[in-house]
RNA sequence: GGGGGGUUUCCCGAGCGGUCAAAGGGGCCAGACUGUAAAUCUGGUGGCUUAUGCCUUCGCAGGUUCGAAUCCUGCACCCCCCA
Protein backbone atom coordinates (compact mmCIF):
# COMPACT_ATOMS: atom_id res chain seq x y z
CA UNK A 1 0.00 0.00 0.00
CA UNK A 2 1.23 3.58 -0.70
CA UNK A 3 2.84 5.45 1.79
CA UNK A 4 2.01 9.13 2.35
CA UNK A 5 -1.21 11.60 3.76
CA UNK A 6 -3.68 12.50 2.20
CA UNK A 7 -4.43 16.16 1.91
CA UNK A 8 -8.22 16.88 2.74
CA UNK A 9 -10.98 14.55 3.61
CA UNK A 10 -12.08 13.47 0.29
CA UNK A 11 -14.82 11.70 1.56
CA UNK A 12 -16.42 14.12 2.98
CA UNK A 13 -16.08 16.29 -0.23
CA UNK A 14 -17.27 13.58 -1.88
CA UNK A 15 -20.56 13.68 0.24
CA UNK A 16 -21.38 17.28 0.20
CA UNK A 17 -21.47 16.85 -3.88
CA UNK A 18 -23.52 14.36 -4.38
CA UNK A 19 -20.82 11.96 -5.38
CA UNK A 20 -21.79 9.35 -3.28
CA UNK A 21 -24.37 6.51 -3.64
CA UNK A 22 -23.10 3.95 -1.95
CA UNK A 23 -19.76 2.46 -0.39
CA UNK A 24 -18.58 -0.46 1.09
CA UNK A 25 -17.61 -0.31 4.83
CA UNK A 26 -18.47 2.97 5.73
CA UNK A 27 -16.55 3.08 8.61
CA UNK A 28 -13.53 1.51 7.81
CA UNK A 29 -13.04 3.45 4.30
CA UNK A 30 -13.54 7.07 5.48
CA UNK A 31 -10.63 6.13 7.84
CA UNK A 32 -8.26 4.47 5.56
CA UNK A 33 -8.75 7.44 3.15
CA UNK A 34 -7.85 10.17 5.79
CA UNK A 35 -4.95 8.41 6.65
CA UNK A 36 -2.89 7.09 3.97
CA UNK A 37 -2.55 7.59 0.47
CA UNK A 38 -4.60 5.13 -1.16
CA UNK A 39 -4.44 3.90 -4.87
CA UNK A 40 -7.73 3.79 -6.56
CA UNK A 41 -9.35 2.59 -9.83
CA UNK A 42 -12.17 2.91 -12.16
CA UNK A 43 -12.64 1.44 -15.77
CA UNK A 44 -14.19 2.00 -19.02
CA UNK A 45 -15.25 -0.06 -21.41
CA UNK A 46 -13.90 0.63 -25.16
CA UNK A 47 -17.88 0.26 -26.39
CA UNK A 48 -17.51 3.28 -28.70
CA UNK A 49 -14.28 5.43 -29.75
CA UNK A 50 -15.43 8.07 -27.18
CA UNK A 51 -16.06 8.76 -23.58
CA UNK A 52 -19.57 10.70 -23.10
CA UNK A 53 -20.70 12.94 -20.17
CA UNK A 54 -22.66 10.51 -18.40
CA UNK A 55 -18.63 8.73 -18.29
CA UNK A 56 -17.60 12.17 -16.75
CA UNK A 57 -18.78 11.76 -12.98
CA UNK A 58 -16.61 8.56 -12.36
CA UNK A 59 -13.90 10.20 -14.14
CA UNK A 60 -14.26 13.31 -12.05
CA UNK A 61 -14.13 11.78 -9.15
CA UNK A 62 -11.24 9.94 -10.09
CA UNK A 63 -9.38 12.99 -10.65
CA UNK A 64 -10.59 14.35 -7.57
CA UNK A 65 -9.13 11.29 -5.66
CA UNK A 66 -5.97 12.74 -7.39
CA UNK A 67 -6.23 16.09 -6.26
CA UNK A 68 -6.63 14.92 -2.51
CA UNK A 69 -3.32 13.20 -2.87
CA UNK A 70 -4.52 9.56 -3.52
CA UNK A 71 -3.24 7.43 -6.65
CA UNK A 72 -5.94 6.72 -9.06
CA UNK A 73 -5.80 3.89 -11.99
CA UNK A 74 -7.73 4.63 -15.12
CA UNK A 75 -8.21 1.13 -16.75
CA UNK A 76 -9.84 0.83 -20.59
CA UNK A 77 -11.13 -2.56 -20.85
CA UNK A 78 -9.78 -3.95 -24.01
CA UNK A 79 -10.59 -7.40 -22.54
CA UNK A 80 -13.86 -6.52 -20.91
CA UNK A 81 -14.55 -4.42 -23.79
CA UNK A 82 -14.68 -8.03 -25.95
CA UNK A 83 -17.43 -9.75 -23.65
CA UNK A 84 -19.74 -6.52 -22.87
CA UNK A 85 -21.20 -5.79 -19.47
CA UNK A 86 -24.45 -6.65 -19.06
CA UNK A 87 -25.26 -4.04 -16.02
CA UNK A 88 -28.15 -1.86 -16.74
CA UNK A 89 -28.58 -3.15 -20.21
CA UNK A 90 -32.14 -5.19 -20.63
CA UNK A 91 -30.67 -6.83 -23.60
CA UNK A 92 -27.59 -8.88 -25.24
CA UNK A 93 -25.45 -6.74 -27.14
CA UNK A 94 -23.41 -7.74 -29.98
CA UNK A 95 -19.74 -8.01 -29.70
CA UNK A 96 -17.86 -5.34 -31.28
CA UNK A 97 -15.32 -6.41 -33.59
CA UNK A 98 -11.41 -6.76 -32.98
CA UNK A 99 -10.28 -3.99 -35.17
CA UNK A 100 -12.98 -1.49 -33.80
CA UNK A 101 -12.34 -2.16 -30.31
CA UNK A 102 -8.56 -1.89 -30.87
CA UNK A 103 -8.89 1.54 -32.38
CA UNK A 104 -11.55 2.52 -29.27
CA UNK A 105 -8.80 1.44 -26.72
CA UNK A 106 -6.65 4.15 -28.58
CA UNK A 107 -8.39 6.31 -28.31
CA UNK A 108 -10.15 6.14 -25.03
CA UNK A 109 -6.38 5.97 -24.03
CA UNK A 110 -6.05 9.68 -25.37
CA UNK A 111 -9.25 10.71 -23.91
CA UNK A 112 -8.50 9.69 -20.38
CA UNK A 113 -4.98 10.83 -20.38
CA UNK A 114 -6.38 14.97 -20.62
CA UNK A 115 -8.49 14.12 -16.62
CA UNK A 116 -5.66 13.23 -14.70
CA UNK A 117 -2.31 14.38 -13.98
CA UNK A 118 1.13 11.43 -14.68
CA UNK A 119 3.69 13.15 -14.02
CA UNK A 120 3.32 14.08 -10.09
CA UNK A 121 5.86 12.01 -7.92
CA UNK A 122 4.05 9.49 -5.73
CA UNK A 123 0.30 9.68 -6.78
CA UNK A 124 0.91 10.23 -10.38
CA UNK A 125 -1.96 8.42 -12.71
CA UNK A 126 -1.53 5.28 -14.36
CA UNK A 127 -3.40 4.03 -17.34
CA UNK A 128 -3.89 0.17 -17.62
CA UNK A 129 -5.41 -2.06 -20.44
CA UNK A 130 -6.67 -4.99 -18.90
CA UNK A 131 -6.39 -6.70 -22.25
CA UNK A 132 -2.50 -7.18 -21.01
CA UNK A 133 -3.44 -9.44 -18.07
CA UNK A 134 -6.18 -11.46 -19.35
CA UNK A 135 -4.54 -12.27 -22.70
CA UNK A 136 -1.80 -14.63 -20.90
CA UNK A 137 -4.92 -16.67 -19.61
CA UNK A 138 -6.56 -19.86 -21.49
CA UNK A 139 -10.12 -20.72 -20.72
CA UNK A 140 -8.79 -23.74 -18.59
CA UNK A 141 -6.58 -21.65 -16.67
CA UNK A 142 -9.32 -19.17 -15.86
CA UNK A 143 -11.50 -21.32 -15.02
CA UNK A 144 -9.59 -23.26 -12.31
CA UNK A 145 -7.63 -20.08 -10.90
CA UNK A 146 -11.08 -17.59 -10.89
CA UNK A 147 -13.43 -19.18 -11.55
CA UNK A 148 -14.08 -21.46 -9.14
CA UNK A 149 -13.75 -18.90 -6.49
CA UNK A 150 -17.53 -17.83 -7.66
CA UNK A 151 -20.14 -19.48 -6.54
CA UNK A 152 -23.04 -19.91 -9.48
CA UNK A 153 -26.01 -18.47 -6.59
CA UNK A 154 -24.02 -15.27 -5.80
CA UNK A 155 -23.21 -14.54 -9.28
CA UNK A 156 -27.02 -15.70 -9.58
CA UNK A 157 -28.44 -13.23 -7.30
CA UNK A 158 -26.54 -9.89 -8.83
CA UNK A 159 -28.91 -7.40 -9.84
CA UNK A 160 -27.59 -7.02 -13.48
CA UNK A 161 -27.91 -10.74 -13.93
CA UNK A 162 -31.05 -11.04 -12.58
CA UNK A 163 -32.77 -8.64 -14.49
CA UNK A 164 -31.71 -10.27 -17.21
CA UNK A 165 -33.07 -13.85 -16.53
CA UNK A 166 -36.31 -12.36 -15.56
CA UNK A 167 -36.48 -10.37 -19.50
CA UNK A 168 -37.20 -12.24 -22.00
CA UNK A 169 -34.06 -11.85 -24.14
CA UNK A 170 -32.04 -13.75 -21.47
CA UNK A 171 -28.65 -13.45 -21.16
CA UNK A 172 -25.58 -14.97 -22.84
CA UNK A 173 -23.35 -17.18 -21.00
CA UNK A 174 -20.57 -14.89 -22.43
CA UNK A 175 -21.77 -11.38 -20.57
CA UNK A 176 -22.87 -13.78 -17.30
CA UNK A 177 -19.09 -14.29 -17.27
CA UNK A 178 -18.20 -10.57 -17.22
CA UNK A 179 -18.28 -10.45 -14.01
CA UNK A 180 -15.76 -12.65 -13.41
CA UNK A 181 -13.09 -10.54 -15.65
CA UNK A 182 -13.58 -7.14 -13.80
CA UNK A 183 -13.39 -8.88 -10.78
CA UNK A 184 -10.13 -10.47 -11.54
CA UNK A 185 -9.00 -7.02 -12.20
CA UNK A 186 -9.54 -5.82 -9.20
CA UNK A 187 -7.34 -8.58 -7.67
CA UNK A 188 -4.47 -8.21 -10.36
CA UNK A 189 -4.69 -4.12 -9.19
CA UNK A 190 -4.19 -4.60 -5.88
CA UNK A 191 -1.37 -7.30 -6.48
CA UNK A 192 0.64 -5.13 -9.05
CA UNK A 193 -0.09 -1.71 -7.41
CA UNK A 194 -1.72 -2.02 -4.07
CA UNK A 195 -4.91 -0.80 -5.54
CA UNK A 196 -7.52 -1.27 -2.74
CA UNK A 197 -10.60 1.08 -3.84
CA UNK A 198 -12.25 0.73 -6.95
CA UNK A 199 -14.71 3.37 -8.03
CA UNK A 200 -17.76 3.70 -10.76
CA UNK A 201 -21.09 4.27 -11.76
CA UNK A 202 -24.06 3.19 -9.45
CA UNK A 203 -24.45 0.60 -12.16
CA UNK A 204 -21.08 -0.87 -11.37
CA UNK A 205 -22.03 -2.11 -7.59
CA UNK A 206 -22.05 -5.19 -8.78
CA UNK A 207 -19.48 -5.85 -10.42
CA UNK A 208 -16.72 -4.18 -7.70
CA UNK A 209 -18.50 -6.23 -5.10
CA UNK A 210 -17.57 -9.10 -7.13
CA UNK A 211 -13.89 -7.93 -7.24
CA UNK A 212 -14.24 -7.36 -3.25
CA UNK A 213 -15.16 -10.98 -2.54
CA UNK A 214 -13.25 -12.37 -5.00
CA UNK A 215 -10.06 -10.58 -3.47
CA UNK A 216 -10.58 -11.77 -0.32
CA UNK A 217 -11.28 -15.74 -1.09
CA UNK A 218 -7.89 -14.95 -3.14
CA UNK A 219 -5.90 -13.47 -0.90
CA UNK A 220 -7.60 -12.89 2.05
CA UNK A 221 -7.29 -9.30 1.31
CA UNK A 222 -10.44 -6.54 2.27
CA UNK A 223 -10.64 -4.22 -0.54
CA UNK A 224 -13.39 -1.40 -0.46
CA UNK A 225 -15.71 0.10 -3.58
CA UNK A 226 -17.26 3.27 -3.94
CA UNK A 227 -20.38 3.84 -6.45
CA UNK A 228 -21.04 7.76 -7.62
CA UNK A 229 -25.13 8.28 -8.33
CA UNK A 230 -26.23 8.34 -12.15
CA UNK A 231 -26.02 11.72 -13.61
CA UNK A 232 -30.45 12.27 -14.02
CA UNK A 233 -31.75 15.34 -14.65
CA UNK A 234 -34.47 16.70 -11.74
CA UNK A 235 -37.48 14.80 -13.56
CA UNK A 236 -35.67 11.52 -13.50
CA UNK A 237 -34.42 10.77 -16.98
CA UNK A 238 -30.99 10.46 -17.98
CA UNK A 239 -28.79 13.85 -18.67
CA UNK A 240 -26.35 14.24 -21.38
CA UNK A 241 -28.41 12.93 -24.24
CA UNK A 242 -29.89 15.45 -27.01
CA UNK A 243 -31.60 14.87 -30.03
CA UNK A 244 -28.48 13.80 -31.61
CA UNK A 245 -27.86 11.31 -28.94
CA UNK A 246 -25.27 11.41 -26.30
CA UNK A 247 -23.06 14.46 -25.73
CA UNK A 248 -19.46 13.49 -26.71
CA UNK A 249 -16.39 14.43 -25.81
CA UNK A 250 -14.73 13.72 -28.82
CA UNK A 251 -14.52 17.05 -30.72
CA UNK A 252 -15.32 14.40 -34.03
CA UNK A 253 -18.33 13.13 -32.43
CA UNK A 254 -19.61 16.51 -30.73
CA UNK A 255 -17.88 19.49 -31.50
CA UNK A 256 -16.93 22.24 -28.91
CA UNK A 257 -19.45 24.68 -29.45
CA UNK A 258 -22.42 22.47 -29.25
CA UNK A 259 -20.63 20.68 -26.44
CA UNK A 260 -20.73 24.41 -24.44
CA UNK A 261 -23.83 24.60 -25.80
CA UNK A 262 -25.41 21.78 -23.96
CA UNK A 263 -24.26 23.18 -20.67
CA UNK A 264 -24.97 26.49 -21.20
CA UNK A 265 -28.67 24.97 -21.77
CA UNK A 266 -29.08 22.90 -18.57
CA UNK A 267 -32.15 23.57 -16.57
CA UNK A 268 -31.84 25.75 -13.57
CA UNK A 269 -32.78 22.53 -11.84
CA UNK A 270 -30.08 20.78 -12.69
CA UNK A 271 -27.28 23.01 -12.97
CA UNK A 272 -26.55 22.90 -9.19
CA UNK A 273 -25.89 19.69 -9.44
CA UNK A 274 -23.36 20.05 -12.49
CA UNK A 275 -21.49 22.28 -10.41
CA UNK A 276 -21.22 19.87 -7.64
CA UNK A 277 -20.34 17.13 -9.88
CA UNK A 278 -18.30 18.36 -12.36
CA UNK A 279 -16.50 21.53 -11.30
CA UNK A 280 -14.02 22.17 -9.82
CA UNK A 281 -14.70 25.45 -7.96
CA UNK A 282 -15.20 25.55 -4.23
CA UNK A 283 -17.56 25.04 -1.60
CA UNK A 284 -17.80 28.71 -0.96
CA UNK A 285 -18.12 29.38 -4.82
CA UNK A 286 -20.56 26.80 -5.61
CA UNK A 287 -23.14 28.42 -3.03
CA UNK A 288 -22.41 31.44 -4.21
CA UNK A 289 -23.91 31.11 -7.57
CA UNK A 290 -26.60 29.01 -6.19
CA UNK A 291 -27.81 32.37 -4.40
CA UNK A 292 -26.65 34.02 -7.67
CA UNK A 293 -29.43 31.72 -10.30
CA UNK A 294 -32.19 32.66 -7.15
CA UNK A 295 -31.47 36.04 -7.07
CA UNK A 296 -30.40 37.10 -10.68
CA UNK A 297 -31.64 34.47 -12.80
CA UNK A 298 -31.17 36.17 -15.87
CA UNK A 299 -27.67 36.39 -15.64
CA UNK A 300 -27.34 32.27 -15.71
CA UNK A 301 -23.99 32.91 -14.03
CA UNK A 302 -24.22 29.04 -13.06
CA UNK A 303 -24.49 27.86 -16.54
CA UNK A 304 -21.92 29.95 -17.73
CA UNK A 305 -19.60 28.78 -15.36
CA UNK A 306 -20.29 25.54 -15.67
CA UNK A 307 -20.03 25.41 -19.49
CA UNK A 308 -16.84 27.52 -19.38
CA UNK A 309 -14.67 25.19 -17.38
CA UNK A 310 -15.90 21.45 -18.68
CA UNK A 311 -15.55 22.78 -22.14
CA UNK A 312 -12.11 24.16 -21.26
CA UNK A 313 -11.47 21.07 -19.97
CA UNK A 314 -12.34 18.52 -22.33
CA UNK A 315 -11.39 20.54 -25.97
CA UNK A 316 -8.70 23.19 -24.24
CA UNK A 317 -8.68 26.95 -24.03
CA UNK A 318 -8.77 27.06 -27.57
CA UNK A 319 -11.88 24.82 -27.92
CA UNK A 320 -13.34 27.12 -25.80
CA UNK A 321 -12.42 30.22 -27.04
CA UNK A 322 -14.27 28.92 -30.50
CA UNK A 323 -17.01 28.02 -28.37
CA UNK A 324 -17.70 31.13 -26.90
CA UNK A 325 -16.96 33.46 -29.79
CA UNK A 326 -19.67 31.27 -32.10
CA UNK A 327 -21.93 31.84 -29.01
CA UNK A 328 -21.37 35.59 -28.83
CA UNK A 329 -22.09 36.12 -32.52
CA UNK A 330 -24.82 34.06 -32.52
CA UNK A 331 -26.84 34.95 -29.56
CA UNK A 332 -25.24 38.79 -29.87
CA UNK A 333 -25.08 41.23 -32.76
CA UNK A 334 -26.01 41.14 -35.83
CA UNK A 335 -23.45 39.77 -38.46
CA UNK A 336 -22.73 42.14 -40.71
CA UNK A 337 -20.17 43.81 -38.39
CA UNK A 338 -18.19 40.41 -38.09
CA UNK A 339 -15.66 40.27 -40.34
CA UNK A 340 -15.91 37.36 -42.71
CA UNK A 341 -12.79 34.91 -41.95
CA UNK A 342 -13.65 35.30 -38.20
CA UNK A 343 -17.11 34.09 -39.15
CA UNK A 344 -15.76 31.85 -41.60
CA UNK A 345 -13.17 30.06 -38.46
CA UNK A 346 -16.11 30.49 -36.07
CA UNK A 347 -18.01 27.96 -38.25
CA UNK A 348 -16.38 25.40 -38.49
CA UNK A 349 -17.71 24.16 -34.95
CA UNK A 350 -21.04 24.65 -35.77
CA UNK A 351 -23.07 21.69 -37.82
CA UNK A 352 -23.01 22.61 -41.23
CA UNK A 353 -22.74 21.76 -44.61
CA UNK A 354 -21.16 21.68 -47.51
CA UNK A 355 -23.39 22.32 -51.22
CA UNK A 356 -21.71 22.99 -54.55
CA UNK A 357 -21.71 26.65 -55.60
CA UNK A 358 -23.82 26.15 -58.53
CA UNK A 359 -27.06 25.71 -56.48
CA UNK A 360 -26.71 29.06 -54.96
CA UNK A 361 -26.37 30.38 -58.01
CA UNK A 362 -28.66 28.56 -59.51
CA UNK A 363 -30.94 29.82 -57.02
CA UNK A 364 -31.78 27.68 -53.60
CA UNK A 365 -34.97 27.30 -51.92
CA UNK A 366 -34.62 28.27 -48.97
CA UNK A 367 -37.01 25.20 -48.10
CA UNK A 368 -34.70 23.37 -49.52
CA UNK A 369 -31.55 25.01 -47.60
CA UNK A 370 -32.91 23.78 -44.90
CA UNK A 371 -33.14 20.46 -45.31
CA UNK A 372 -29.31 20.31 -46.81
CA UNK A 373 -28.50 22.22 -43.42
CA UNK A 374 -30.49 19.32 -41.95
CA UNK A 375 -32.74 21.45 -40.04
CA UNK A 376 -36.04 19.93 -41.12
CA UNK A 377 -35.79 16.49 -42.23
CA UNK A 378 -38.38 16.73 -45.12
CA UNK A 379 -39.27 19.65 -47.58
CA UNK A 380 -42.83 19.67 -45.86
CA UNK A 381 -41.00 20.21 -42.82
CA UNK A 382 -38.98 22.62 -43.55
CA UNK A 383 -42.00 24.90 -45.07
CA UNK A 384 -43.72 24.52 -41.72
CA UNK A 385 -41.51 25.59 -39.95
CA UNK A 386 -41.17 28.61 -42.17
CA UNK A 387 -44.93 29.11 -42.28
CA UNK A 388 -44.84 28.90 -38.06
CA UNK A 389 -42.29 31.37 -38.30
CA UNK A 390 -39.18 29.72 -36.87
CA UNK A 391 -36.99 29.96 -39.73
CA UNK A 392 -34.24 32.19 -39.75
CA UNK A 393 -31.31 33.42 -42.64
CA UNK A 394 -28.22 34.92 -41.35
CA UNK A 395 -30.37 35.78 -38.21
CA UNK A 396 -33.40 37.01 -40.10
CA UNK A 397 -36.85 35.72 -39.80
CA UNK A 398 -37.75 34.00 -43.45
CA UNK A 399 -41.08 35.85 -44.53
CA UNK A 400 -41.87 34.20 -47.72
CA UNK A 401 -42.08 30.40 -47.90
CA UNK A 402 -40.92 31.05 -51.48
CA UNK A 403 -37.75 32.62 -50.36
CA UNK A 404 -35.20 32.07 -52.94
CA UNK A 405 -31.27 31.85 -51.49
CA UNK A 406 -29.43 33.34 -53.99
CA UNK A 407 -25.19 34.89 -53.43
CA UNK A 408 -26.49 38.38 -52.34
CA UNK A 409 -27.32 36.21 -48.94
CA UNK A 410 -23.95 35.24 -48.50
CA UNK A 411 -22.07 36.04 -45.49
CA UNK A 412 -18.34 36.49 -45.45
CA UNK A 413 -17.54 34.65 -48.77
CA UNK A 414 -19.12 31.00 -48.82
CA UNK A 415 -21.42 31.03 -45.71
CA UNK A 416 -25.19 31.09 -45.14
CA UNK A 417 -26.42 31.05 -42.19
CA UNK A 418 -29.58 29.07 -40.78
CA UNK A 419 -31.53 29.22 -38.32
CA UNK A 420 -34.38 26.85 -36.65
CA UNK A 421 -36.41 28.43 -33.34
CA UNK A 422 -34.09 30.39 -31.07
CA UNK A 423 -30.67 28.21 -30.95
CA UNK A 424 -30.50 25.82 -33.61
CA UNK A 425 -28.15 26.84 -36.06
CA UNK A 426 -26.59 25.58 -39.33
CA UNK A 427 -24.51 26.38 -41.45
CA UNK A 428 -24.61 26.36 -45.58
CA UNK A 429 -20.98 26.36 -47.11
CA UNK A 430 -20.68 26.74 -51.24
CA UNK A 431 -18.02 25.10 -52.43
CA UNK A 432 -16.60 24.97 -55.83
CA UNK A 433 -17.14 21.72 -57.85
C1' G B 1 -54.38 -29.59 -26.59
C1' G B 2 -59.21 -26.42 -26.12
C1' G B 3 -61.40 -21.33 -25.72
C1' G B 4 -60.99 -15.99 -25.91
C1' G B 5 -58.39 -11.23 -26.79
C1' G B 6 -54.78 -8.52 -29.33
C1' U B 7 -50.97 -6.53 -33.33
C1' U B 8 -52.91 1.19 -35.73
C1' U B 9 -48.93 6.55 -37.67
C1' C B 10 -42.22 8.12 -32.82
C1' C B 11 -44.89 5.98 -28.05
C1' C B 12 -49.64 5.00 -25.58
C1' G B 13 -54.35 4.54 -27.48
C1' A B 14 -59.39 5.33 -30.28
C1' G B 15 -61.39 3.77 -34.90
C1' C B 16 -64.68 -1.68 -36.74
C1' G B 17 -67.01 -0.73 -44.92
C1' G B 18 -66.90 5.24 -47.54
C1' U B 19 -66.99 11.81 -44.46
C1' C B 20 -59.52 8.11 -42.33
C1' A B 21 -53.27 10.47 -43.31
C1' A B 22 -56.75 8.07 -39.32
C1' A B 23 -59.94 10.99 -32.41
C1' G B 24 -57.31 11.81 -27.69
C1' G B 25 -52.88 11.91 -24.79
C1' G B 26 -47.47 11.76 -24.51
C1' G B 27 -43.18 13.03 -26.98
C1' C B 28 -41.12 16.15 -30.55
C1' C B 29 -40.96 20.93 -33.61
C1' A B 30 -42.29 26.05 -33.90
C1' G B 31 -44.73 30.77 -32.02
C1' A B 32 -45.86 34.04 -27.65
C1' C B 33 -43.80 35.05 -22.73
C1' U B 34 -38.63 34.89 -20.79
C1' G B 35 -33.01 34.29 -19.05
C1' U B 36 -30.30 30.43 -25.19
C1' A B 37 -34.18 28.34 -18.12
C1' A B 38 -38.74 26.19 -16.13
C1' A B 39 -43.93 26.59 -16.17
C1' U B 40 -47.94 28.27 -19.17
C1' C B 41 -50.75 29.37 -23.57
C1' U B 42 -51.13 28.79 -29.18
C1' G B 43 -50.15 26.24 -33.64
C1' G B 44 -47.95 22.05 -36.03
C1' U B 45 -46.48 16.91 -36.33
C1' G B 46 -46.16 10.57 -43.22
C1' G B 47 -43.99 12.09 -48.08
C1' C B 48 -44.10 14.76 -52.82
C1' U B 49 -43.30 19.58 -57.91
C1' U B 50 -48.48 22.98 -51.82
C1' A B 51 -52.04 20.52 -54.95
C1' U B 52 -59.68 21.83 -53.03
C1' G B 53 -53.91 16.70 -56.46
C1' C B 54 -50.86 12.37 -56.18
C1' C B 55 -48.12 8.54 -53.45
C1' U B 56 -47.00 5.58 -48.94
C1' U B 57 -48.86 3.94 -43.93
C1' C B 58 -53.07 0.66 -39.82
C1' G B 59 -48.52 -7.27 -38.06
C1' C B 60 -47.58 -10.28 -43.10
C1' A B 61 -49.75 -12.52 -47.66
C1' G B 62 -53.97 -13.15 -50.41
C1' G B 63 -59.42 -12.40 -51.22
C1' U B 64 -64.58 -10.01 -51.14
C1' U B 65 -66.30 -5.02 -52.61
C1' C B 66 -67.29 0.58 -56.95
C1' G B 67 -64.54 1.37 -52.22
C1' A B 68 -61.10 -1.89 -46.55
C1' A B 69 -57.36 0.18 -40.86
C1' U B 70 -62.38 -1.62 -40.74
C1' C B 71 -65.33 -7.91 -43.78
C1' C B 72 -63.24 -13.11 -45.24
C1' U B 73 -58.96 -16.80 -45.62
C1' G B 74 -54.10 -18.26 -44.45
C1' C B 75 -49.41 -17.07 -41.84
C1' A B 76 -46.39 -14.83 -37.86
C1' C B 77 -45.91 -12.80 -33.05
C1' C B 78 -48.08 -11.32 -28.15
C1' C B 79 -51.65 -11.74 -23.96
C1' C B 80 -55.46 -14.15 -21.00
C1' C B 81 -58.54 -18.39 -19.48
C1' C B 82 -59.47 -23.84 -19.26
C1' A B 83 -56.63 -28.62 -19.44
Amino acid sequence: MSSGVPRWDIVEELRWRGLVHQMTDPDQLPRLLAAQTVTVYAGFDPTADSLHVGHLVALMTLRRFQQAGHRPIVLVGGATGMIGDPSGKSQERNLLDPEQLQRNVQALAQQLKRFLDFDCGPHSALLVNNYEWMKQFTYLDFLREVGKFFPVNVMLAKDSVRQRLESPSGISYTEFSYMLLQAYDFVHLYDRFGCVLQIGGSDQWGNITAGIDLARRMRGVQLFGLTCPLLTKSDGTKMGKTEQGAVWLSPQRTSPYRFYQYWINVDDADVGKCLRFFSQLSREEIERLDHSRQQQPHLRESQRQLAQELTRLVHGEQGLRRAQRATEIFFGQPFEQISPQELEEVFADVPHAQVPWQRLQQGLPVVEALVLAGLAKSKSEARRLVQQGGAYVNNRRVEQVELVLGPDHLVGDKCVVLRSGRKKYAVLQFVAG
